[in-house]
DNA sequence: GGGCATAGTGATAATGATTACCATTATTAG
DNA sequence: CTAATAATGGTAATCATTATCACTATGCCC
């Protein structure tokens, strides 16, 4: 539960760090921040925006998106494009990996990790002389409550 | 190698029929059919746009986008969006289900498929009592050709 | 072979998500 | 407090894709 939106006055040392180059204490960051750990994630950016707003109700789109893209680059918080194509973001850098379970019918996103499919996706990288930096599992259908309908 | 260009006359019996409601033969819908059979895969729309200029000089890019659409709806193409967001097409439809590992170096795509995933799969998707249709698998990495650079 | 209904096409405007730009505002080291 | 400059908001620009619409091509009918 860190926030870091703050910079690290001194010269970086990481990539990670790098990325994370924040010059100044922003209260925009820091409510979207707050957005994305608030309980309903998955929101895509203008759902965030729509929720900052209500914080902070002058927030700009354009700020969102570049706190989000921020965010992102410190590992406080994750991106991921589903098969609409809108980028939709979660707390938590790719640390907290998971895979996603897609309701095609309610919209519902539902996370999951098998480790085994970890296991097996590295070795299937592994077959074809591949090193894996990261992979996007996601199965779309339909979920248990639209099936009981 | 069969081509469907051509409107099934009498009522339809299945959804997949019906996607592929085509009236009349088309020769640009063949050619681009056939730039996507041509060998090299993964096209984006603009690639085969590109491709199917050289037959067919004056093709317009709405009838490319137009095509593929209509060859995914046949089950004679599919697509996916990979993580730029960008769609991109491979002959042959869901049937000829694989994965995609992904050099994020030379942007190289291999074709993979491990059924032990699969199944393992199914199974993740089961313990959620999720129904699954379809799945997107994308590895992102370094190719065994850029990493001996 | 010619006519006709209409599917297919090309050019381009429209769309929607995201990014770039720029003048203004806010932050903070000194 | 002040200067330097990062952050912001509004909005124009971008980019892939879709919709529109006038025109062309296809193929069933005679």
């Amino acid at each position: 539960m860190v926030i870091i939106i703050t910079m690290p006055r001194k010269p970086f040392k990481t990539l990670e760090a790098r990325a994370c180059q924040a010059a100044r204490h922003s209260k925009r960051r820091e409510v979207i921040f707050e957005v994305l750990n608030s309980g309903h994630s998955h929101l895509n950016a203008e759902e965030v925006h729509h929720e900052a707003r209500k914080r902070l109700p002058g927030i700009g789109i354009a700020t969102v998106y570049r706190a989000l893209k921020f965010l992102c680059g410190c590992g406080q918080a994750s991106e991921f494009i589903p098969a609409d194509g809108v980028a939709r973001y979660e707390p938590g850098g790719s640390r907290a990996h998971h895979d996603h379970l897609i309701c095609t019918s309610c919209g519902r996103f539902i996370e999951a990790v098998d480790p085994a499919i970890e296991r097996l996706q590295e070795k299937l990288a592994a077959r074809h002389g591949f090193k894996p930096t990261r992979h996007k599992l996601e199965i779309y259908g339909i979920c248990a409550g639209c099936a009981g309908k």
